[in-house]
DNA sequence: AAGTGGTCTAGACCACTTA
DNA sequence: AAGTGGTCTAGACCACTTC
């Protein structure tokens, strides 16, 4: 129901500031009760994918601007644009059962299978971002079948599910024992870690921790 | 209804992990219908002030402490946001010459005047922000009049001269011994260091260093 | 078995907008 | 006056957790 919504406005079937069916009409057309049609709008209001005014009606929201600096970037294009050579090492890549955490960030059930990647990116042979992903199979069913050593997770994900939302946390924390060896750094050394789950049409594409030693790595943003 | 929740919440009438009442237990104490009862803990729920588990109950969440990565916010205005108390500690206010460094930061002559001010910003009395921070005399000659009690250099500064253009780094550090101090935490932890200048005007009006402790604060950006 | 949250239906009253 | 969203009640079935 909700999800039928968003997908007619990501598609595009629904331009932005066009008119959504009132609450009345759905409850017609997709036989739903007028309290399922009344919260579905409601929350997609919430999210900021309408907007509602009283006596009108429902439309499409414009498209929030977004990824200043901050953004969802990738990283092989980052180490290219400052002139370095870009080496991914494939850690790790299999298929796992979702546990609890796990199964919540994705948004599957728990014993879901899901797809486990870990990627150490290299600027001119230096270790700059451990990526620790977890993909949606039901997305990216192809996912294990690419060659990492080419194509970044990031490009091949994008490529096939177009993100329209992301959530993303920064921190700083001091990485585990594995991470060192991976990153080829001490265990008091500060890191940035970027937790950041990306959606395609309500549904989590992927949830990934990126790692970058305090010591190599910035963000910047300017505007 | 909702709001009566929240108040029992951010009063610590009901600490962390304390269990709310059920919904049933809503209807009959409330006087209100479960549809009710649920929407108002589900949308605290997608708020992140409680958490839910089916067959289990609600509970009171661990507060969030995280922030739009984008965008200059008031760490007052943040704080007061997630219902909890801010005071500022004055730790120092003084005209100080410039330096080298700080002469190319504030973009003025080496022997210059500039104003310098440290401020730890504390949140229900925790240490969570300290803010060392130089200000451009030119812009802003009453800044050191200012009552760091009452008002945030944040506030004031853009009070009186609107931001035009931010630059601003991110980087994970490791705290200095005095910062340790201010900041109660061990030389070990991890902290989050924002440096940020702001321009109006064609002019350097602030060059800022933001410090947060990794365990207590983090940056949230969804877009 | 009893209690929990997750979800839905059917019906109602209100405030607001448009015509 | 008719249609819109805003909100609420009352009742129901289900999946899950605990005892």
């Amino acid at each position: 129901m909700k999800t039928e919504i968003r997908a007619r406005i990501e598609t595009g079937e629904w331009p932005v500031n066009h008119r959504i069916p009132s609450e009345n009409e759905l409850v017609d057309t997709l036989g739903v009760s007028r309290m399922t049609a009344n919260r579905a709008l409601r929350e997609l209001a919430n999210e900021g994918v309408i907007t509602r005014v009283q006596g009108k009606g429902s439309f499409v929201a414009p498209k929030k601007r977004s990824a200043l600096a901050l953004g969802v970037r990738n990283i092989a294009d980052e180490i290219l644009e400052r002139g370095a050579v870009h080496r991914m090492d494939l850690i790790l890549a299999q298929a796992e059962t979702c546990g609890h955490e796990l199964a919540a960030a994705l948004e599957l059930d728990i014993g879901a299978q899901s797809f486990h990647s870990v990627i150490v990116h290299n600027e001119d042979d230096v270790p700059i971002q451990l990526e620790d992903r977890f993909v949606n199979p039901a997305v990216a069913p192809d996912y294990l079948k690419q060659d990492f050593s080419r194509t970044t997770p990031n490009a091949f994900l994008t490529s096939i599910a177009p993100i329209a939302k992301t959530e993303q946390f920064i921190e700083a924390v001091l990485p585990q024992p594995w991470e060192c060896k991976l990153l080829a750094i001490a265990r008091s050394e500060p890191c940035i870690l970027i937790r950041r789950r990306t959606w395609s049409q309500d549904r989590v594409v992927t949830a990934v921790r990126l790692l970058y030693p305090g010591s190599r790595y910035r963000l910047q943003s300017n505007f």
